[in-house]
DNA sequence: TTGACAAATGTTAGCGCTGTCATTTTGTAT
DNA sequence: ATACAAAATGACAGCGCTAACATTTGTCAA
């Protein structure tokens, strides 16, 4: 019923591999073939069988985007930035949640390798000793995304997050703020070099206590952030100011803080981070770092086309940086 | 370098039709050869090659999802609960995007049917004309989430979003609400279908006002919340309650009237959509009505894995109904 | 007109796997 | 020991496509 190569072959009076050549190759055919050819294409409705061309080519139009989460907002943005831009193209995104865990990482990206896949994105610098092994010898593009570090196996593309929250870290201080305190969910490496950030800069001002971090290794969300906040409340009340791993625990912070009737920024400062675009809108509105979620996605699988398609994407390692965005959660001399 | 079939045929001493059978059904290999196989299996690290099994079978592994939104905080949690499920099953997720967009979705479709998918699972139950046509024809099983309705293609899992809205404005009208409004963003079919219950239920209970609903095609997000209030604040100031086409919406809603100075729930009462987590710790709490999203996910997936491996699933239309979360947003009398 | 070369098209074989059917081995009852 | 069925294994072909090489056709200059 389902028309194949051969069916279009004889319709058109030409050789299988004509067709094959007209699909893949227009310009090895001549036009008047190929217009044939083209004609006898649309009026079957022939479409091709990938499967039977990863089996002659060895290799497949998919590429496999491992993600930690796919309910986090950071990486759903990532996402929407990929699938926007694969768009139309041939490029056939798979996608895999790897929930945090480095060997269900390792697990996908044996499947993924298994469909030898022509690129494969990947969150974060570390992974697993084994996956690493596969990915050095993997025959695929790869492109490792969400932050710039050393030694990649590709390509790469993302920021400093260490950075990151030193620039928030020196923006609390600078407001004026004394006593930093610091909540996190979700412990991941780049989490980590976040806090450590925010360890570095309160440690060189002089300002650190541990008593004043308070970090689980739950999932994240905006009721943890309350409960993280009245905890580090609970064992250090004199906190003036909080540093929140994301966005959604500075919402957390933020009615928590409300409901215990504590003036933000004028008593307790807040800071988020990856500046979601609610936090513009809260009230105060909330200070936050500013990531470039979509552009990550949109650039990663940019660099992995052209990759794919000719000359070498140059540069192949891009930090897209990020903002400090100052607001209202934080302005402590403001009303 | 990398092991097929035969390599390990000839290295355990059996035919590889054997070796293929020890690995899809080892129960049709004796005790001692199965052992033998596997072995060597694990010795050369064999995997085998989707391509070339899909080619001899005429049929993937693959499992196409289309959702309407990758960011959504609903469809994340759908597909969270499909990732889930789908884990350590041999089902192969393969997840398209389709924007809202009807013909993307036919792409998509196309794309999915062209790989000889073992499932597909659908957003909704409208589909253009073609898609349909594609659906009824195609050889593989299908479940339609979100909705519950008439006519599914195959399998079906979701809710009735009018009876959602109607049971949600009813709730504003029980707390003696009196010209209460709705505010929505980016109408899809099921948006369209909780407006219009609300239509309904207000007008039975002559408190329909066109005034008081506003509605824009942009995508949903806090901000617009913020706006759309605005809007019908302006339009029809005596407004005094909001139903809001989902939670974002409502957050935004609530940021807005607060910065005017409305007190909710008792100058303006505040109703969302979906009852994600931070419903529950906003200030005031804003009432919603509770979505199962991950089940619905879960659900999918498992009915169709029962439907890939054996006897029919029953029943193959679930409604998983809703639950209305009242709280203080909504609670005129309160305080 | 002819030869030389490029462009266009065709032939053949094979990618790795599994369905079908044929054959061999094993187990069981007489 | 023999007969017979059932279990286990194997030979072969083919899924639909494309790389590599082979052949034909077309073009142009001498």
């Amino acid at each position: 019923m389902k028309a194949n190569l051969s069916d279009v072959a004889k319709e058109a009076g030409v050789s299988a591999i004509t067709v094959s050549r007209a699909l893949r190759h227009p310009d090895k055919v001549s036009k008047k073939t190929l217009d044939k050819i083209m004609s006898v294409v649309d009026r079957l409705g022939y479409i091709p069988d990938p499967a039977a061309r990863a089996l002659a080519v060895g290799k497949t139009n998919v590429i496999g985007v491992v993600v930690p989460s796919v309910t986090n907002n950071v990486f759903s943005d990532v996402m929407r930035g990929i699938f926007e831009t694969s768009e139309g193209s041939k490029w056939q995104i798979q996608l895999g949640n790897s929930r945090y865990s480095p060997l269900e990482e390792e697990r996908l990206v044996r499947t993924f390798l298994s469909q030898k896949p022509a690129g494969l994105i990947l969150s974060g610098l570390e992974q697993s000793e084994a996956t690493s092994k596969l990915l050095m010898n993997a025959d695929c593009r790869i492109v490792q995304i969400m932050e710039c570090g050393p030694a990649p196996y590709d390509m790469m593309i993302g920021f400093s997050h260490i950075e990151a929250s030193r620039v928030a870290t020196r923006h609390l201080l600078e407001k004026g703020y004394k006593k930093p305190g610091y909540i996190a969910a979700r412990l991941d490496p780049r989490s980590q070099r976040r806090l450590q950030g925010f360890e570095e800069v309160t440690t060189a001002a002089k300002l650190y206590d541990p008593a004043r971090i308070v970090t689980t290794p739950r999932p994240s969300t905006v009721t943890l952030g309350c409960e993280l906040t009245a905890d580090l409340l609970s064992k250090a009340p004199d906190t003036d100011a909080i540093l929140c791993n994301n966005d959604d625990l500075a919402l957390g912070a933020l009615f928590e803080c409300q409901r215990r009737g504590l003036n933000t920024p004028n008593e307790i400062g807040i800071c988020g981070f990856n500046d979601l675009e609610m936090m513009a809108v809260a009230n105060p509105a909330i200070s936050s770092v500013r990531t470039h979620r979509l552009q990550i996605g949109q650039q990663a699988m940019s660099m992995m086309d052209a990759a794919l398609a000719g000359p070498e994407p140059d540069p192949s390692v891009i930090d897209v940086g990020f903002e400090m965005s100052a607001r209202e959660s934080t302005n402590r001399s403001a009303k």
